[in-house]
This record gives structure tokens, sequence and C-alpha cells, in this order.
DNA sequence: GTACCATAGTCAACGTGGTTGACGAAATAG
DNA sequence: CTATTTCGTCAACCACGTTGACTATGGTAC
């Protein structure tokens, strides 16, 4: 009969992602925080990264992030508010606001790039590069195939 | 000169972890609501799994999540209201309020745990059994070792 | 050129999952 | 008996998401 003990495998496999994705998350806004960055939440590298050198919209942004224009609008108003991004009219389309990165933001995102990569080299002094190879191209088979494109990412919500 | 290019390795880890978690939840509440579980949402299951077979209190389980005492009673209560979580006086202690699983708790839980399990031979299936242990092993050693305990875990939260 | 439709952004109301602070009631220590 | 701790709850708030409605602008068909 099936218990709900913990110590069954199938219990374990989502903990285990979402436990690795924490810490990486944790660790990468500890480290920001360290760097000047202490506003930035967990989203909003994501977010930042999704707004690109090039500025995006707000419809185009929820687009990117599998969320509602809406929600985009709210979140880039909060990283307005502390810096990070800017609205400007467009003067080809006076409907549209394109969101661009203002230098706290560029700096923010690439500070951000830079840990992750450092996190992922400390993953690879324990494990070993075969294995974390392995491990993100397993993910890549079981997840990111039938979820999202991870150039256009879509993440929570539900 | 570090850009902020999706495809740098980095960036790929979380967002691999976040989508395989991602994947596994939403399988687990497709087919939970369709087995009759329409009502539950994503952190319920570990919710009821953290309330055990034997009840807790809410302080506890604000404890076993990682969560204040207060967000803890708030998802109990959502959980009492649509017939999950039963709540009843400690006749011992008239400060305590224990919290226990109805039968419908009980059979959730317990489908979860196989849905689960199903999910996880989906992963033996399409990567193979080392692969996926080895993927377990390689997360335990970077994640859950310094985060939390599996047994009592605490997720989300920032 | 005017009607019509699609699109961009915003507002409002709401849901959910968190937080902190305050507080009453009950248990416990002295 | 008094002082302290603990349990649960209330209230206010925040972050992040939703849907529906609305305005203004742009593009297209006639």
């Amino acid at each position: 009969m099936a218990s709900a003990d913990p110590g069954r495998p199938g219990f374990q496999l989502p903990l285990l992602l979402l436990a690795g994705f924490r810490t990486l998350i944790d660790d990468l806004h500890a480290e920001l925080a360290r760097q000047g960055h202490p506003e930035l939440r967990p989203l909003h590298g994501f977010v930042l990264q999704a707004v690109g050198v090039d500025g995006t919209t707000a419809t185009e942004l929820g687009q990117r992030l599998g969320i509602s224009k809406q929600a985009a609008g709210k979140t880039v108003d909060r990283l307005v508010a502390v810096g990070y991004l800017d609205r400007v009219d467009d003067p080809r389309d006076a409907r549209r606001r394109v969101i661009t990165m203002t230098p706290l933001g560029v700096d923010g995102l690439r500070r951000s790039a830079e840990i992750f990569d450092r996190l992922r080299e400390r993953w690879v002094e324990s494990l070993g590069p075969e294995r974390v190879d392995a491990l993100e191209d397993d993910l890549r088979t079981m997840a990111a195939a039938n979820w999202f494109r991870l150039d256009v990412p879509g993440w929570f919500g539900s």
C-alpha cells in the first residue's frame, strides 16, 4: 500500500529540483546584495534578462515570461521604482511604451550572469563537468522539451 | 566581457531546475484533478505531507514548512475549507488546536505519492535508472545538504 | 475619409502565499 | 500567586499573479 512516507522515491525528485533551484537563487541574491544590488528580488534577474539590451514592451515581456501583460506591467513598475528599468514613449507608435534597462539594470544583469556562471563552476568543482552536463541534458530532455523554450521562458504562474 | 546571453552556461542551470520542478508539479496536479482532487493546489500536497498522518499544530507546521505560524494557519484554513484537513481542540492543552487529515486528505496525499512515483518512473524510462539516481544524488550534494533536511522541508519563502 | 477592428497600456478587483506586530488565553516556572 | 512562555488568531501589509473593462492609437476595408 502506498504511504505518504517522505522517503518514497517519487517525493524526493521534485523536492530536490526545488532545493537546487532555491539554493542557486538564494546564493545569487546573497551575492548580488553584497555587490550593491540588495533591491533585486529573485524574479528580477529573469525579468531583466527578458527585457534584454534592446528593450521590449509590457505585452511582449508578458509573452516572454509567460504571464499576463498586466502582471508584466506591474513588475516593470517595481523595477522602474528601484531604478533598474525605464519606460520611454515610442515616437512611431503612441500606444507603445518601450521598456529599457538603465545603466543600473545593465550592471545588475551583468553581475547576475557572472554570479550564475560562478555558481555553476562550483557545481562543476563538486560534481565534475560530466555530471553537470548530464544533469542539464537530462533536465532539458524531461522538462524544457515539453514546457518551454529556454530563451523565451515562462516560470511560476499556475 | 560578460553579456546577458541566455545561452550562457550559468543561466541555464536554475532555469532547467525550475522547469523540471514545474513540469513535475504541473503533471501531478493535472493527474490529481483527473482523479477527483481538482481543489488541490501546488503546495497543498507538500502541506498534507507535512501535516502527516499523526497530525500537528499550526506552529509546528510552520516550522516544518519554514514559514511563519500565521502563514501556516492561513493555509490550513484553506485546506479545512475544501475538506482536506480538520482542526480539533486538544483536551490536554486548551491553547492547541490539533490539525489532522480528513479521509479526503489522506486520499489526496496517497494519490500524490503514487503519482509522483509514476512520474519518476517516466523519468527512469526516458533517462535510465542510473541517470536519475545520479541526478538525485548530485542535487542532494549541492542543494539539500546546505539548505534543508528533506524530511522536514521548507520551500519557497524569500 | 470614415467606419471598423486589432493592439498597447492601464485600472480595478480579486486570489494566494507570504510577512510582522499585537494580543488574549492557557500553560508553566518560580 | 505571579511572572513568563507558548499557541492561536487578528489585522495590516507586500509580492506576484489573475480576469475583465476601458481608453487611446494604429491599421485596414470600403
